[in-house]
DNA sequence: CTTCTGACA
DNA sequence: TGTCAGTA
């Protein structure tokens, strides 16, 4: 399921044939560029070159603008999609240190060791795990 | 022949 | 958005 989506995000269609498949006019694919809506890979010639993602993207804008969202709205629409991907990206690969790990362990072998306040003090300041 | 950038009767 | 110009 990873090939898959490589082969996705190949860019190796030039304009013409992207117009062809999005009913899209030149204009209007380039002018979503300008509006960071899409951003298409560059050929040595300078062509731009999409992905079959990208297509499916121009394909969505259509449809936001036929529902009667702006530019902007759109824009705000993937900002938005952008940071809260970043957000879970964040958190997934935020390896904990040993310190948080020998914090954790120490804090739940207190809570269900059944050790006095004077205890858990005592190990609080003895152990070292 | 196709695409690119810039501009606007 | 369309379209024309002058390139690459």
């Amino acid at each position: 399921m990873k090939e898959k989506e490589l082969r996705r995000s190949l860019a190796v269609l030039p304009i013409g044939t992207v117009m062809k498949l999005t009913n899209l006019s030149a204009r209007q694919i380039r002018y979503y560029e300008e509006q960071q809506l899409v951003m298409p890979k560059r050929s040595e010639g300078n062509r731009r070159m999409y992905s079959l993602n990208d297509i499916d993207r121009l394909l969505e804008i259509k449809d936001f603008l036929d529902e009667g969202i702006n530019m902007a709205g759109i824009k705000h629409i993937y900002d938005e999609k952008e940071r809260k991907l970043a957000e879970k990206q964040a958190k997934l690969e935020k390896p904990l240190t040993d310190k948080d790990v020998r914090r954790i362990l120490r804090d739940e072998f207190i809570a269900v060791s059944g050790l006095s306040k004077q205890d858990e003090f005592s190990f609080k300041h003895n152990n070292n795990f």
